[in-house]
DNA sequence: ACTGATTAATTCAGTTATGAACTATAATGC
DNA sequence: GCATTATAGTTCATAACTGAATTAATCAGT
């Protein structure tokens, strides 16, 4: 018996990447290296952060998805949040935020009510116990996720990546809400 | 008529988000804010690309994986690479690539062949003739996109983030592929 | 008040992605 | 040579996600 991880490939050097870049701008001068070099490397940062956090998630009947929602109810003033904002929040769309919030409601780690105050097409939703209890169960494993991600960063750094991300976050929010 | 538009949330504002991590870590120290927001900083980014290259490519039929698949294939050498070598560029699992590849092949814009190399194992993929063309009537857009992700950023600064960025997927593929 | 436009959330059908199992070939050790 | 183990690629069942449509409630202008 094998297989203990998928095979998929390796995805370590991005080297060849860039290099398959330079030669897309040699036959494509448009087609600008550093921009592309930035994208990919966000994706590439994405990709395996997620498929981590599924790893460590896994065992405890969740996946990086649930997590996220999770860990926003829990970072919110009173543990609770609209289906929109919680959307907005994540960076889910809202079908999916629908389907999501249904499977942690099923399992008890989510309550979903009216919203008391006024507007009644809006849902309040938040965590129960059972919700708070496993999150924090899962926290220190995503905490020392967190914490390996920042290996050999000094303050600065984090600082000045942060600065930087929060620039292009804006960029590219303005690519699909133009204007 | 309404819903020019999926409704999904206010995605702009991070400073809720950075509220809520606040929260987090106020109620769970260990939780760091700094790489938090690092990670949901990445998150958001890659998503809003995401749609936003998927928007500009549906109208051509494709979507954001295909286009990654096709350019890396463009960048490639000789138009061709193994279907591991793609996945681990385009951050494909290979069982996905799998099925992309065989929608791309069926549209005519990828060839696959066995590897000629010995290894019987192996498969080579590769741009038609029309996969060329399509990519490269393609690509204006995609520049497009990439330029204004850029705009705002002195030579310098989208240097800085491409080195620090580096070192944060270094550090990240070393959570999934330990030691 | 009443019409038309907006917004919140959900539903739905179709697409895309995942983990595990499987097949076939190659490499390694003995 | 032969067994063991590893790798390349695919298949399959299931899960996750998407865009568009739908329902229901609010809002804005008149």
């Amino acid at each position: 018996m094998h297989s203990r991880k998928t095979p998929a490939a390796d995805s370590g050097s991005f080297a060849a990447t860039e290099a398959r870049i330079r030669r897309t701008h040699q036959r494509f001068p448009a087609f600008r290296r550093d921009a592309a070099v930035l994208v990919r490397l966000v994706r590439h940062i994405q990709a395996q952060v997620h498929d981590a956090a599924n790893a460590i998630l896994r065992e405890h009947g969740l996946n990086h998805t649930d997590y996220n929602i999770l860990i926003m109810l829990y970072g919110s003033a009173d543990h609770a949040m609209n289906p929109s904002q919680l959307g907005g929040a994540a960076g889910e769309k809202s079908a999916n935020l629908t389907r999501i919030c249904n499977g942690l409601v099923d399992r008890g780690l989510v309550d979903r009510v009216a919203d008391p105050h006024g507007d009644r097409r809006k849902v309040l939703l938040s965590l129960t116990r059972r919700g708070v209890e496993l999150l924090e169960a899962l926290l220190p494993g995503m905490t020392d996720l967190l914490d390996r991600c920042m290996l050999g960063f000094a303050p600065a750094e984090r600082d000045q990546l942060e600065r930087l991300l929060k620039r292009l976050l804006g960029n590219v929010e303005a690519l699909v809400h133009p204007a």
